[in-house]
DNA sequence: CTGAAAGCGCTTACAG
DNA sequence: CTGAAAGCGCTTACAG
């Protein structure tokens, strides 16, 4: 079946193609005779005309499309928010936002796409960012640390830092740390772990126990003994599930939570404020995220320096029953 | 930054744009001089060249984009490894996935990237069907039930069907149903409502007792008395997560799991295996759908028809302790 | 108020 | 082995 293209309505409706394309896309409004408008529109609903996205973007130079580029990791309920999010605001100023999952060549798909911007969520090769720019795209980021030149940044240090707090707060002087058994959340844990020990630090407590803990009962009571003898009351995990495997580790050796071991989560999932004790955690809000980057992702396309959001917004202390 | 075209190319290494095509597309492969190829890729790296994918998709009349339109529904752990899975497997058919978060106007859409085909993880309407089919794109839809025209289907009303079997097989005789509070999930919901409504039916059993509940302890506690004063001693819940609330549900009444009500649910999420007790649900095998949906993609991108998969090795049960 | 013409960047018959 | 030329479908000065 042949593509219906802007001349078939032109012959359709008995005028040029020129007039086609004013009436199609409301230029010169009143310039045209009503009923030559009326003729065009309806040939063109009869034959179904849609214009060919590739000649208009080779025509005029850019797509109205944003590029969100995931990273390795899972996508967690918060990045599903921001980007859910990210697609309505983005909509209002006529701009599609596509989500490309995984990190096959990254230069392949830009080409293939030509989007007016991409938004890493992850961090781009220096060349690939180059190449980008030269493309004449957008190039725009967000930032795991206090990047300056991030669109967007939530410093994950600064969570571990809200978990360390608490914990310090309420008594503890001797914490553990449990990490992801996923590798590929290494970039996010590292972070977080870092600002646990920055924390202990500066109240002259000693350095976390780091013990990685796997999604399971067995793993993690293997760890809750490693913390016992070396004297941790207290664990910030990675993130909620990791929280929840240390609770069943801790049912699993007979001990309790908090009077035994405390636990801090992040992320604040359903399953978190279900759990038995209900979970303490880091609660993101993706709501504001989503509303953030949008902002900084507009003004980057009309070339005016987003503000800085305010990161104390976005990360909030839950404080529930098991810390 | 002006962009960096072909023809750039073809001056910066003394050739014509013909050439430059032919060595960068490695077409006519032996018919061009070693020493030309070496000059022209040289120069292409050096200016940094990357094809414009416009005018290539306006040429040859396709672009190697595959749309994946997501639905109203928050994506959960299940979808999210079909994305991912579905990406890898396509990149190595040369061609690229892209995610369409929410249902804003699809035809802006598909308008504006072109893809050589649509697959919807959500029904389409008939006029955006016919529209995208016009413009050659091939459209592709997975169903919630046993429809034939899909390219895969896990009828969700076999997801109810397992529970209630399980729930009957051990000794249940009144059934509870736990429904969604997330209005958006009503299509799934009401599929797997009707299969614990069909086995109920089949084994002469009444039929369930329908509470739909918050992910909270409080709202699942009213359910729980609901329930108790019906008579129902198992529940079959939406999912995992509204699983996990009736647990909470049934612990605030000061009952116990699965001694006073059985509980069942559906995902298998890391969450479930670490409850108190762990979860039985249904498992959705993620990597075998994911599977089975990019092979059919691509066998419908290459016009053969694609095997309908067994849909029994994507469901499991898995038994634990909640029933 | 409307049309003829150019040109966006690419690929590919068709000639040499 | 390589080049000149056409054409994919669109929009927009530029003429009437």
């Amino acid at each position: 079946m042949p593509r219906v293209t802007s001349a078939d309505v032109a012959r359709e409706s008995g005028v040029s193609r020129t007039t086609v394309s004013y009436v199609l896309n409301d230029k010169h409004g009143a310039m045209i005779s009503e009923d030559t408008r009326q003729r065009v529109q309806a040939a063109a609903a009869r034959l179904g005309y849609s214009p060919s996205a590739a000649a208009r973007t080779l025509r005029s130079g850019r797509s109205d499309l944003v590029l969100c580029v995931l990273p390795n990791w899972p996508v967690g309920p918060v990045l599903d928010t921001v980007l859910d999010e990210l697609t309505r605001e983005l909509a209002e100023r006529q701009l599609s936002v596509l989500v490309h999952h995984g990190r096959s060549p990254l230069a392949e798909l830009w080409r293939a796409v030509t989007p007016r911007a991409v938004v890493g969520f992850t961090e781009f090769g220096a060349e690939d960012a180059d190449a980008m720019r030269r493309a004449g795209i957008q190039v725009l980021s967000t930032s795991l640390d206090d990047d300056p030149r991030a669109v967007f940044a939530v410093a994950q240090s600064r969570v571990g830092q809200l978990q360390a707090r608490h914990l310090a707060d309420t008594g503890h002087t001797r914490l553990g740390w449990a990490g992801p058994a996923e590798p590929r959340l290494a970039d996010f844990a590292v972070r977080r772990l870092t600002g646990v020990h920055t924390e202990c630090a500066r109240r002259g407590l000693a350095a976390p126990v780091v013990r990685d803990v796997d999604l399971d009962a067995d793993s993690a009571a293997d760890a809750v003994r490693a913390w016992r003898s070396a004297g941790v009351t207290a664990v910030a995990a990675y993130n909620d599930e990791v929280a929840l495997a240390v609770l069943a580790g801790v049912r699993a050796c007979g001990l309790s939570v908090p009077g035994d071991v405390a636990v801090v989560g992040v992320d604040d999932v359903p399953a978190g404020r279900l759990s038995d004790p209900a979970l303490t955690t880091v609660a993101q809000d993706a709501a504001v995220q989503a509303r953030a980057i949008a902002t900084a992702v507009a003004a980057a396309l009309d070339g005016s320096p987003p503000p800085a959001p305010d990161p104390a917004e976005v990360l909030r202390l839950v404080v529930r029953d098991s810390a």
